[in-house]
DNA sequence: TTTAGCACTTAAAACTTATGAGTGCTAATC
DNA sequence: GATTAGCACTCATAAGTTTTAAGTGCTAAA
């Protein structure tokens, strides 16, 4: 479908873009690229290039800047990723060995990793709840009416709420009432959990069944949140596209959006799937790009946002280093209550 | 100093100015405002508030903008705080009738209130610790090398944190640690606890002494620390002076720095105070003015941070109302567990 | 097929000229 | 003496104009 100068051609304007954020010329570009033709004939390609959709024209004295069809062909087909700088290297080995305790740390230490490495804004979510094992539930009395309600889960998460409870309890009550529930829930699948078995687990013990019940509804909430974590926010300043307001507005107001930030990182896609400016379902990101990554291990899901015009390759190549990483450190079906299994 | 028509004049410009953010010129202010006296007089008034160090001139042809000088002589003497509106004050009860559980969320509902009322960014950090004396620790065991810490205030703070164990320790030994460590420090200031008070702990109990000294490290981090809870970011959007890209970003870096935050937080001055642009003392706050307000009874510290041409009067009139209901609400001594004392 | 040459296009930058809001001063008025 | 009408002056902003320069598309020659 296209020629090969035509790819190169192609891929030479993405790259300058990237690099310089200025429309891209013909003589430019046979200027700093060794392309072996005139400028002239580049023109006559990149006519025909943007007439095939793969190029934008902002407008007739300008260059020519990459259309989404165009960064998608790019990304697709003619980018490739590069090995890491060595001081970036140390530094995502030195980030991913922080102690953890916790199996939620890991994805926030790589959206720390990606989003200082790369300049973008990153965020992140933890292991996927749904397909989670409860491993054990604690219910621990603090004072005489606050309960905190703690749930391990097999992949080594780890997650507590405190919640006031209606009347006055002993520590008995809840020994019972946590004994049950251990009982009820320990291995069980998270996607398991419905209503009805909670309904049948209350029923089992009426006496506290209003208890019970708002706190086996408490546990119901805690597993299936999972928090979203922002890294690099303000590094869209360093982006010149950000220098407009109404971008850097509308940024930051998308940055505020958390709940369609889960659902965009729920994506049920590849493990890495780049969403160009308007190729996002939700019309908040079509100025954007988002790159999803979801971690080995079912670790977690990281996003990186950023203008259009952004380092795809970069990026990738920082994802592709982490994902070796993680599988080499993380390899036999995940991180286990603080310890390798 | 300042004669009654100076006075008056002043007022109005400032009010003028925080209502338009435009410079206000004499003639405006004789056709909006009933001064009873020509654009000429107020001109010669407004010269000399000038020569006094009140007002500024951006340039000969604009009209009168406030100096800091002009908008503190405002907050000191010229401003009165008005009643709310009625939806304003349901709004605050509703916000803050929202179930309690711990008593860092009755300042984080205040922020939440607060920047939505007022359209500027607040950021509040719950009672402040030196102060605590704590109720109980709790020590819980997650799997077999994860340690749950949670750390009571007679205040009613709850603040739990899970760390790693360098060993496998049983059940029976956290719990015997957990008694240790309960009745040395219940009932304790947490400012009375130093580092040698941990040791003399740690001492009484050789076998497991690193554990025990970790864990002790762990509690005093988290009764020592404070978190800062951020609402309205997003806020400065809609104030046209930060329609300046630059001005803009030093705003959201400043609200980045949280260990700055904290710092401004800390004033241990009056309950309430402002700080109006250059008079801050963090040369990061010059171009914003920020107002402190010391919640009753401990309750935390809330900061409201916005453009020098604040709307003082505004904020005043909402703390003023936040803080008559805490007083009602949280009468005497506190919030301890979930239930007024 | 490639390219030199050139007329054409257009955004952005650099000037230029209004416009108008506001001032400060002077002299007349209350 | 305080106030104000009158008016020349200032200057940022807006609007309009010209220049510049980067880039294009087309044609005809290589």
């Amino acid at each position: 479908m296209l020629n090969d100068r035509k790819k190169k051609i192609l891929q030479t304007i993405v790259e300058d873009y990237i690099e310089n954020s200025q429309p891209v010329g013909s003589k430019k570009l046979v200027e700093c690229y060794d392309l072996g033709v005139s400028p002239a004939t580049i023109r006559n390609e990149m006519a025909e290039l943007e007439e095939m959709g793969y190029l934008d024209k902002p407008h007739t004295s300008a260059g020519r800047v990459p259309s989404t069809l165009g960064y998608r062909v790019y990304v697709d087909s003619l980018m490739q990723t590069n090995d890491l700088k060595e001081e970036e290297v140390l530094f995502i080995k030195k980030t991913l060995e922080n102690e953890i305790i916790e199996v939620n740390e890991i994805v926030k230490n790589i959206g720390k990793a990606v989003s200082d490495i790369t300049d973008y804004t990153v965020f992140s979510t933890g292991p996927d709840v749904t397909d989670a094992v409860i491993e054990d539930v604690k219910l621990i009395l603090l004072g005489s009416n606050m309960l905190l309600i703690v749930v391990l889960t097999k992949e080594g998460s780890v997650k507590e709420t405190v919640i006031n409870l209606s009347k006055t309890v002993t520590e008995e009550v809840i020994q019972k009432l946590n004994e049950i529930i251990r009982i009820k829930l320990k291995d069980e699948y998270v996607k398991n959990i419905k209503i009805d078995v909670l309904k049948y687990i209350s029923n089992e013990l009426s006496v506290y069944v209003d208890i019970l019940f708002s706190i086996l509804n408490e546990i119901m909430k805690l597993i299936n949140e999972n928090d979203i974590t922002l890294d690099g926010r303000n590094n869209i300043f360093k982006h010149p596209e950000f220098k407009k307001y109404d971008l850097a507005k509308s940024f930051l107001d998308v940055l505020e959006a958390k709940q369609l930030i889960k659902e965009v990182l729920q994506v049920e896609d590849k493990d890495v799937n780049i969403y160009i400016g308007d190729e996002n379902e939700h019309s908040e990101f079509k100025d954007f790009s988002l790159i999803t990554f979801k971690c080995p291990e079912n670790l977690g899901i990281v996003g990186i946002i950023g203008p259009t015009r952004m380092d795809y390759a970069k990026v990738l190549s920082v994802i592709k280093y982490i994902n070796q990483i993680l599988k080499n450190k993380y390899k036999k079906g995940g991180y286990v209550n603080g310890e390798k299994e």
